[in-house]
DNA sequence: ATAAGTTGTTTCATTTTCGAAATTTTGTTG
DNA sequence: CAACAAAATTTCGAAAATGAAACAACTTAT
């Protein structure tokens, strides 16, 4: 008999046991996690027939997750929609205890979120991505918060391979005035990989109203975006240690950009090379390598 | 009987069949894209042992796979690795012409960067990092230019377990001006990931001199600096795509950062739970965890 | 060359997983 | 409040997965 601990969030509870379950229960894992909505208006039923499992193994599936059942997940999951986070930490600290954390244990969860992270890319929604960040006119690069490390990262890489990159927050600027010049013809790059602020969602609305493609980097907990996002790339972000980790999703970024110099071609190449010249006319940068 | 695809790659094999896999398959699997080379030098019992499985299910799952047998399986590996490995260095551009990159081999080489990266840290090493990074009076994070996004990373992240980080640059203060304030008892966590700027060496020269210690996170290419760092920590960049890659370093700011909120201990814990306190009051967070 | 020891594969009984159908629970409508 | 309908859960037998042990192929040591 599993105990039904209240306070651990639906998608948590998931991706806790995720690396124990069976076949059937991973698909349904996957469902879940796809479209975390989906305990919400679906029927237990509709949820067997969508990851393709019968209802007896979605009965199983809640069981297994500690939940008394279906009904009981479904109330739990309405609750915590409203409900804000709870202690992240407190319980985690727990588990080291006057331990230190072991690197072997550190670097097999690392591995394994960033397999399951590329390993469920949809191929086509990559494909999608590229496209948004290759033709957009401007591309913006969103991130606040946590997120802004990424941002800023994508944008470095970004701006090797082509121009108009523009960064959200840019230091102290007013996000607004800057955001007056959005075309329709502009991408966007957004990162809501775990925080995610207010702030972040009205930049994404007004994105998607003014008619920019948007392609969203985010984790498994948020719900589904339709109304922000044109393509949208999970990254598993559940780690052992004490703090969740975004080294999927940086390397997600790394294979974007290196797709999108490909698909750019010629002119990234040249764009590449013409920066090569430059530092080394300047000679900016130290070249102690060995 | 499965066809026997002489051209696909050990590592694409296990990432084609990974979705279908059964519990016991994906244990091996994990194991496997961990430590691709395991299949080169471990026998199929060891294989089974480490994966926690018996060795008929090691058995049938290279059969799984495609390969006749492990034997065979093993030959083709080494095949490979003889094949790829020079490949590896030659001009990335014209690997890439007019093919979009490989997600699998991506994540193949971002995997084995990542694992010889924390693989080859020595612990002693880490230890005394985390001592350091605990014992400063003020912890000053430096990384310029490409380093940037991980200072602001690690400093996002060392912020909520101790007090008196300050990020190098920041902002487009003058450096010099705001460094007046170092002290013999500070620290030092100073990331010098590919691109080095001769500011960057002159920032921790004047460290060094002032008695500062220093956490010096580089890569393998720079040359060993005694006088520029107290303790040296190196990581893998070399990538198959584009770009050179810094997710080795990011996973190691994670390991570092959790060691270290275990090495304060409860204070660091005090501080945790206040942050979340204060998030709870302002609401700040969008809360769309389902 | 033969015995002894490894290593990989196969067999087979056991356990686990799973789905169809029966059963119970819940909700709705006349 | 029946009577029905739909959804969720349980039951139960079939199929899949798995490990122990037998077996076969190879190496090594004597």
């Amino acid at each position: 008999m599993p105990t039904f601990d209240q306070d651990r969030l639906f998608s948590q509870r998931i991706l806790d046991a995720y690396n124990e379950m069976s076949r059937g229960e991973r698909y349904l894992a996957d469902v879940l996690l796809e479209n975390p909505l989906a305990i919400l208006d679906q029927t237990a039923t509709q949820l067997s027939e969508r990851a393709g499992v019968s209802k007896a193994t979605t009965a199983r599936f809640f069981r297994l997750l500690g939940y008394p059942s279906y009904k009981a997940a479904q109330a739990q999951a309405r609750v915590e929609g409203i409900s804000s986070g709870q202690s992240q930490y407190g319980s985690r600290m727990q588990t080291f205890k006057s331990h230190k954390p072991d690197l072997s244990i550190h670097l097999q969860s690392e591995v394994q979120n960033m397999v399951r992270t590329l390993e469920q890319q949809r191929s086509d929604h990559l494909d999608q991505a590229v496209q948004i960040l290759a033709r957009g006119e401007k591309l913006w690069v969103v991130g606040f918060a946590d997120n802004y490390p990424l941002a800023h990262f994508a944008r470095a890489q970004l701006i090797r391979v082509r121009p108009d990159i523009r960064l959200i927050p840019l230091g102290s600027f007013s996000v607004a005035e800057e955001f007056a010049s959005i075309s329709a013809s502009d991408a966007f790059l957004a990162f809501g990989v775990l925080k995610r602020i207010p702030q972040f969602r009205n930049v994404l609305r007004s994105a998607i109203g003014a008619g920019s493609k948007v392609v969203y980097v985010t984790d498994q907990m948020s719900r589904t975006a339709e109304d922000i996002a044109t393509v949208t790339l999970r990254c598993r972000t559940r780690s052992t240690g004490l703090f969740d980790t975004v080294v999927p999703a940086l390397s997600l970024i790394n294979y974007l950009c290196s797709a999108l110099a490909i698909y750019i071609g010629e002119s990234a190449m040249e764009r590449l090379n013409m920066i090569d010249e430059i530092h080394a006319e300047w000679d900016d940068l130290l070249s102690d390598h060995i």
